[in-house]
RNA sequence: GGGGAUAUGGCGGAAUGGCAGACGCAACGGACUUAAAAUCCGUUGGUGGGUAACCACCGUGAGGGUUCAAAUCCCUCUAUCCCCA
């Protein structure tokens, strides 16, 4: 059916855009026109600048910020703004305060490595790459209050970056009230009764702290700050001139860098305190599940025993941590880790020089590529330490697959129970003894519970107990004989926060050279990076700020020589907190006014990509729960809702990059098809958390789309066509209509875009094959698609005769009692084959429907000469006869 | 080695216990055109049967199970991707 005025318009359709200069797609709507057009409307009018009425619901709507890298925007990052930009759109019209940002995490190392190559200062590649970026996004239409932008290497950004830190080092974590507080209170609280609740401390009085050196008083306090320089082995990449993170070793490695373990001074963030409460709040969030997976994974908590194993030969006690000490009676040998501090000692003359070699072997060895080993190995120290439970002497052996960062940097080994002891057991043919009744071992270990054997001194008996109850028991009894305790253990580690790099904020601490070291006080913030002309490494273990001899190099009020840190915060600092800046971006006075941080936190709806699901989200979480217990924020967790977008591949299916020439750019999709298409077409290509393919194809399918709701509205003069008028409209287009502003409402909430897209495009199908076009359903229509596609959609609204952006307009309601059909199909089926089909009136009786089906030709058939066991009737739907 | 996710036409996907394949792409046929582009109309999971309207069977990675009914729930397996070691 042809739609009445196609035939007369079809000749005069040539004449139409030449004005805008697109030759290739002639046919296509003046998107480039509209999309500039109503991008600098936006901006003057300043349309989505955050509004804030008091008594309205409101939504903080995040992107994770982007790197702003030289190569500029990828066709990755629009999806994931596209999607919180509908979002945002949508409640806007849903009457919400809206509070929508964007900014730059601007500080890293790619611009600090171009600035090495060529000598320009990062802050001029920065600013070149910011704007090359935020051009990108503008063009997109994403409706950005772009008075907030904030951009972690601006002094005024950073210098609460490093008050932050400050508050980070000038706090300690009470293990007792399970929080943060000022390091003040520590200090107060051994002046007034000394050690006395630390038992980790050595003992000593009010008194004795009293006439304690300040030095010494520092190195005390240091053991319990939240930031903390510690000496530690790291990844020291020479041919880099930094410490590397763990995660960062493999990438360089494959690029043919060297990377050495050292032991050296860094800044340490003492995030282990918070390993429990990260993971008790996790379960509140409504994160991706895998997300929520990894973190616990990544923080690790397993519940188990410290046991001290007594060596007489050099009278020392040595600790092991295990998850299984109903096993105890089992441990036929022990392992430390070859860098285990007691190694030295329990090593015997003969095999002196075989454990200094194995030591050496495994130093050379990634924490990595010790576990990955399936071939255990491994070398006995001569020396022997006492089972308690047995009473029985076991050797002590070193192997790399216990590693000293993890638990004590020693295991009981129970070869009869874990599998790495087992393979380790049966390649040194050390004794194997069952104390769990299971599996065979004779094939394998058995690491399952079950019912304890062999398992009896004369004080103690675990046989015939079960898994849990021999542990509960076990672990009494080694708590009354003091030689052990329940604990739990997390594999997280402590956050290395210091890099030795030039493009990163600076540390605002001193170092005196009697030792002490000092904050820089807060109103000398922020202590601004010094130029330099030159940005290599500094030849030593320092960054290139250690060259900046004036601006290093400090004296004090009272004539005290001092050097500034010369190490940098990782580029993950300014990304821990950005969120709250957003809050209140210009403040000089703080980082953010509680007012606002009260409006506005938390983040309701925060995405981006699934990379950073452990890192980032981790810190920020962190940083996020000590500024809330300093009473610097009111919320415990900073983002309730999280969403990951997929990452986008190239046409081939294989994931983008320039070596195999698949790369999409979005410059190119939008100068072609414009930027409403390239949104859409993102939004359209499938779930939003899905990996897909790009498909230029399918951006030329949604184009269409655009066109024909164009047409759908635009004579070829480019005027509103006169058919649009209200009229009455068919029952069966006016259902359409309400289902479609419910589906569309409904899919947005839920973030399904692409269905949320094809109801759309169902509704113009359907409405173009109608004759009449009636404006009381397209003009509210054009709201519905307002969020995909704004441009288009704000230019059909003026055509139509409205002065102002539709940004603020309600959204269309749907009228409930017009969703119901008078009549709606029923499937017969027949042992549930479908077997026919019939339209009936709704909510017919059932016994009606049944009826009806039993008198269907193709029902009939199927029974025919068979016996009707039951029939089941769903309402409205189906009728299901059961036959023998 | 451990954990997580995914698997549906030629392709992207839809359907979360009730008609598998919505919507889009591609392909094919038609209308318009001198012609093309654009647009519009129609067909399109596979196999078999029928001149035909149509009918039957098969079909959601593989195998099994639960159910009147399974892409959807359960068990086993395979493949791919991601994370961790």
């Amino acid at each position: 059916m042809l739609t009445p005025r196609l035939p007369a318009a079809a000749g005069e359709r040539r004449h139409n855009h030449h004005s805008c200069g697109h030759s290739p797609e002639d046919m296509a709507y003046p998107f480039l026109a509209i999309e500039r057009k109503w991008q600098d409307y936006w901006d003057m009018h300043q349309t989505f600048l955050t509004r804030f009425t008091p008594g309205k619901p409101k939504a903080y709507i995040l992107d994770m910020y982007p790197y702003p890298s030289g190569a500029g925007l990828h066709v990755g990052h629009p999806e994931g703004y596209t999607a919180t930009d509908i979002f945002s759109r949508y409640r806007r019209m849903k009457g919400f305060n809206v509070l929508h940002p964007i900014g730059w995490d601007a500080f890293g190392l790619p611009a600090e490595r171009y600035a090495m190559q060529t000598n320009i200062h990062p802050r001029i590649t920065t600013a070149d790459n910011i704007a090359t970026f935020r051009r990108q996004i503008k063009m997109l239409g994403l409706s950005y209050d772009w008075s907030r932008e904030v951009d972690t290497t601006d002094p005024g950004y950073y210098k609460w970056t490093q008050w932050i830190f400050l508050k980070m080092y000038g706090s300690w974590y009470d293990r007792e009230m399970r929080r943060a507080r000022p390091i003040g209170d520590l200090s107060a609280e051994f002046a007034t009764n000394g050690s006395r609740r630390f038992s980790s401390l050595p003992a000593f009085s009010a008194d004795e702290w009293g006439r304690m050196s300040k030095l010494r008083q520092q190195e005390i306090l240091a053991a319990f700050r939240l930031a903390f320089v510690a000496e530690i082995p790291v990844n020291w990449c020479e041919g880099l001139g930094t410490v590397l993170a763990n995660e960062e070793v493999a990438e360089w490695a494959d690029k043919g860098y060297t990377v050495e373990r050292r032991p050296m001074k860094q800044w340490m963030m003492r995030i282990t305190a918070y390993a429990e409460r990260l993971l008790e709040d996790a379960k509140d969030l409504d994160w991706p599940p895998s997300t929520l997976e990894q973190q616990r994974n990544w923080i690790g908590r397993s519940e188990g025993a410290e046991i001290d194993f007594r060596c007489s030969a050099i009278d020392e006690k040595m600790r092991v941590f295990t998850t299984r000490p109903d096993t105890l009676f089992g441990a036929t040998y022990m392992v430390l880790a070859p860098e285990h501090p007691l190694v030295p000692r329990m090593t015997v003359p003969s095999q002196k020089e075989a454990v200094e070699e194995y030591k050496k072997e495994a130093a050379g060895k990634s924490d990595m590529e010790r576990g990955i080993e399936t071939e255990k190995t491994g070398v006995w120290t001569g020396g022997c330490v006492t089972n308690p439970a047995t009473g029985r002497d076991i050797p002590v052996w070193i192997a790399d697959y216990v590693l000293m960062g993890y638990g004590t940097g020693a295991i009981m080994a129970v070869p009869g129970h874990d599998a790495r002891d087992y393979a380790f057991a049966r390649k040194f043919n050390l004794p194997i003894v069952p104390v769990v009744r299971g599996g065979d071992l004779t094939v394998d270990a058995f690491t399952g519970e079950g019912t304890a054997m062999n398992s009896a001194n004369a004080e103690i008996c675990l046989d015939g107990l079960p898994t849990e109850a021999a542990k509960e028991k076990i672990v009494r009894w080694l708590e009354e004989k003091r030689i052990g305790a329940a604990t739990v253990q997390y594999k997280l580690r402590d956050w290395l926060f210091s890099r030795q790099r030039y493009w990163g904020e600076p540390i605002p601490i001193i170092h005196y050279d009697d030792g002490t070291m000092e904050a820089v006080p807060e109103d000398q913030l922020p202590l601004l990076l010094p130029d330099l002309k030159k940005f290599q490494p500094s030849g030593t273990t320092e960054s290139p700020l250690a060259l900046a001899g004036e601006w290093v190099n400090v004296k004090d009020g009272e004539g005290r020589m001092g050097r500034r840190e010369t190490n940098t915060m990782p580029q993950w600092a300014g990304s821990c907190w950005y969120y709250l800046r957003y809050l209140d971006p210009k403040n000089e006075k703080q980082f953010c006014d509680p007012e606002l941080e009260k409006a506005w936190m938390p983040v309701d709806l925060y995405v981006g990509g699934a990379e950073h699901a452990v890192l980032h989200l981790m810190y920020a979480r962190f940083w996020h729960k000590v500024l809330y217990d300093l009473g610097h924020v009111s919320t415990r967790e900073p983002f309730l809702k999280l969403r990951h977008q997929g990452i986008i591949l190239g046409e081939d299916s294989r994931k983008m990059s320039k070596s195999r020439g698949n790369v999409v750019n979005p410059d190119d999709v939008v100068a072609e098809y414009g930027a409403d298409s390239l949104r859409l077409f993102e939004m359209f290509m499938g779930p939003l958390e899905e990996m897909k393919p790009w498909s230029t194809r399918g951006v030329e399918g949604v184009s269409r789309f655009l066109n024909r709701v164009w047409r759908l509205y635009m004579t070829d003069e480019g005027n509103i066509d006169p058919a649009i008028q209200t009229i009455p409209v068919t029952s069966e287009l006016e259902t359409l209509y309400h289902f479609t502003i419910k589906k569309v409402g409904d899919d947005v909430e839920g973030l399904h875009f692409n269905t949320a897209i094809s109801q759309m495009m169902i509704f113009v199908n359907e409405v173009m094959k109608a004759e009449k076009r009636p404006r009381q359903l397209l003009e509210p229509f054009i709201l519905l698609l307002s969020p995909f596609a704004p441009h288009i959609a704000e230019e059909l609204w003026e055509k139509l005769g409205h002065a102002t952006s539709l940004a603020y307009e309600p959204w269309p309601s749907y009228d409930a009692t017009k969703l119901r059909q008078e009549i709606t199909e029923i499937v017969f089926q027949v042992n549930g084959k479908v077997r026919g089909k019939l339209t009936a009136p709704v909510d017919l009786a059932e016994k009606d429907l049944e009826a009806m089906a039993l008198a269907d030709d193709g029902v009939k058939r199927h029974i025919d000469g068979k016996q009707v066991v039951k029939a089941i009737v769903v309402k409205n739907k189906l009728v299901n006869i059961v036959v023998r």
